[in-house]
DNA sequence: GCGATCAGCT
DNA sequence: CACAGCTGATCGC
C-alpha cells in the first residue's frame, strides 16, 4: 500500500489529493475537470500522465493493462478491483480545513484480500505477462515472463523491493529485499546477475547460503544504519516479522521519502524509530495482509504466554506428551524459543532447518538444538505437516518415548471472527491421542496495528482527525 | 539429467 | 480466504 504525501512543491510524485484523500488525477489546469470522480460510484477516469504515479495507482485498481509491455499476446485476467481510500475504512476522517495539508495523504494497497482492493493480485501468477525475449523463461509451459508492477519500484531512484522474478528491470540498479521468504526471493539462484542486491546482513547470509547468490552481488545493510546508495539514503529498520525482515526508509536529495514495510508487524516500538518519527513519509508501501476489522489477535506475549501454559497443563496430565510447534523456514522462532526457555528443554528438528537457524548466528537458539528426536520432548515441523494423519505417523517413529503429541500451528488466520480476543476460548481439534492448537501468533499486522502505525503520521498532521466511525470495506 | 518455472493444492 | 510454501509436470539446456 502506498501513502502519497501532498507537498505543492513535489508534484512529480506526490499530486494533490481529492476530497477522500486519494490521489487526486488533476495534473494541470488543463485537466482540471478531468479524474473526477464517476457516475457517483467512485469509479476513476484515468486521465494522469501515462506511467505516472498516479495513473499506475488507479489503473492497478481497475486495468492490468498499465503492467503490459507493447505488442503482448496475453490479455491480462478481468477483474474489476477499485482503490479503497484506507482513510475512510480506518475510521480517520478529513477535516473542513481546506488549506491543511496531511501528513501522509493518500493510500493504495499490496496484498490484501482481494475483494475490496486494489494493486498486488493474490500473487504473482495473475500478474500479466510478455513475450520473453532473449531472457530464457524455461518451464512451465510458455515463453513468457511476467513485468514487473509499479508498486514495487521505488519513484524516481534505480531501486526495486522484493522484484526477482522479472528478470531485468529496465533502469534499476538496486534491487532491495525485504526478507527471506519464497514469495518475496522468488526469481533469486545461483543465476543471478541482474545488479545489487540489498538486504540486512542475516538475510544475506541465507541468500549467499541456500540461493547460492554469486557474493559480488549481494550487499548487507546494517539495520538503523544510513547509507548513500546512488545518491539516496537508504535505511533499513526492524520489521518485527521474521528474522532478518526489514523496513526499507528511502530519502532522497529533493526531500522526498519513501518507506516500504514489506511484510511487518507494527508496534509500538516503531513509533520511536527516529527516521519515522522526525520524517514525513511521501509514499508508504504497507503490508495490509490482515487489513480487515474482522482480523484481530492479541500480542505475541500473550500468545506465548497461552502457548507455554497449555504446554505445562498438558505435560503435567500427560508426561509422555510430544510437543510440536508447526514453523516456515524461517519465523515464528519465539514460540518453540519460549517453550524450550520455559520448560528447560532442547528443540529438535531436521538437518536442513537446522542449517538454516544456525545461520541466524543467534547463539541462544543455535545453543537448544539437538540432532536426536528422542533427547527432547520439543519438536519442530513444517506446518503443512500438522494434520492428525501426518502427526501419527510421526508419533509411531517415537513410540517408545511419547504417546500423544500436542502441536501448535501458529498464524493469524485461525484466529478472526467468533473467539475475539478471549484466548482461553481457542479450542484444539483433537483425534485420539493427537491435540491441535490453532494459535493467533502472527507475524503481520492486525487491522489495529496497521490501523495505529498509520495514526502516527496522521497525529503530527492536526489537519487530519480520527474518527470514531466503523467504516467497513466495500465488499464486492 | 539438471535446474528453473509453472499450475495446483493446502 | 491468504501465507509461505510443497509437489509434480514441463520446459530449455
Amino acid at each position: 500500500m502506498q501513502l502519497v504525501q501532498d507537498e505543492e512543491e513535489d508534484i512529480s510524485v506526490a499530486e494533490s489529493l481529492d476530497d477522500d484523500g486519494l490521489p487526486s488525477l488533476e495534473l494541470s489546469p488543463e485537466s482540471k475537470d478531468r479524474g473526477r470522480e464517476q457516475n457517483g460510484n467512485k469509479d476513476r477516469v484515468i486521465e494522469a500522465a501515462e506511467g505516472s504515479f498516479v495513473s499506475d495507482f488507479y489503473r492497478s485498481g481497475t486495468d492490468w493493462s498499465c503492467l503490459l509491455e507493447k505488442n503482448t499476446q496475453e490479455r491480462p485476467p478481468e477483474r474489476k478491483l477499485k482503490q479503497t481510500n484506507l482513510f475512510e475504512l480506518w475510521g480517520f476522517k478529513k477535516p473542513d480545513d481546506s488549506n491543511a495539508k496531511p501528513r501522509v495523504s493518500s493510500l493504495s494497497l499490496k496484498r490484501t484480500r482481494t475483494q475490496w482492493i486494489s494493486v498486488e493480485s493474490v500473487n504473482d501468477r495473475m500478474n500479466p505477462k510478455v513475450p520473453c525475449l532473449g531472457n530464457r523463461s524455461n518451464g512451465g509451459g510458455n515463453n513468457l515472463r511476467r513485468v514487473c508492477p509499479f508498486y514495487k519500484k521505488i519513484p524516481e531512484t534505480s531501486f526495486t523491493v522484493d522484484a526477482f522474478r522479472y528478470g531485468l528491470i529496465e533502469g534499476c540498479s538496486g534491487y532491495f529485499l525485504s526478507h527471506f521468504h519464497c514469495d518475496h526471493y522468488a526469481g533469486l539462484s545461483k543465476r543471478w546477475s541482474y545488479g545489487s542486491i540489498y538486504c540486512t546482513p542475516l538475510t544475506a547470509r541465507l541468500v549467499k547460503k541456500f540461493l547460492l547468490v554469486n557474493p559480488s552481488f549481494v550487499h548487507p545493510l546494517e539495520l538503523d544504519i544510513e547509507y548513500v546508495i546512488d545518491g539516496i539514503k537508504v535505511t533499513m529498520l526492524e520489521a518485527n516479522h521474521c528474522p532478518g525482515a526489514a523496513l526499507v526508509h528511502f530519502r532522497l536529495e529533493n526531500g522526498q521519502c519513501y518507506l516500504h514495510t514489506g511484510d511487518f508487524r507494527a508496534c509500538k516500538l516503531m513509533q520511536s524509530y527516529p527516521l519515522l518519527v522526525n520524517h514525513r513519509v511521501n509514499v508508504l508501501y504497507l503490508d495490509t495482509t490482515y487489513c480487515n476489522p474482522k482480523y484481530r489477535f492479541p500480542s505475541k506475549e500473550d500468545v506465548l504466554d497461552f502457548i507455554v501454559k497449555t504446554t505445562k497443563n498438558s505435560l503435567k496430565r500427560h508426561p509422555k506428551t510430544l510437543i510440536v510447534v508447526g514453523a516456515y523456514s524461517i519465523g515464528k522462532e519465539c514460540v518453540y524459543l519460549a517453550i524450550s526457555e520455559a520448560l528447560g528443554v532442547k528443540i529438535y528438528t531436521n538437518a536442513s532447518r537446522r542449517r538454516i537457524l544456525q545461520s541466524f548466528d543467534w547463539t541462544q537458539l543455535s545453543g537448544k538444538l539437538c540432532s536426536c528426536g528422542e533427547e527432547t520432548p520439543l519438536h519442530i515441523l513444517p506446518i503443512s505437516s500438522l494434520r492428525p494423519e501426518t502427526l501419527a505417523e510421526y508419533l509411531k517413529t517415537y513410540k517408545h518415548k511419547f504417546t500423544a503429541v500436542l502441536a501448535f500451528r501458529p498464524t493469524g488466520w485461525t484466529y478472526s471472527e467468533a473467539s475475539g480476543n478471549q484466548l482461553d476460548l481457542i479450542k484444539p481439534s483433537t483425534r485420539g491421542n493427537i491435540m491441535i492448537y490453532g494459535v493467533p501468533y502472527s507475524e503481520h499486522s492486525s487491522f489495529l496495528e496497521l490501523k495505529e502505525f498509520v495514526q502516527e503520521w496522521l497525529k503530527v498532521s492536526p489537519q487530519w482527525k480520527v474518527s470514531p466511525t466503523s467504516t467497513r470495506p466495500r465488499v464486492n
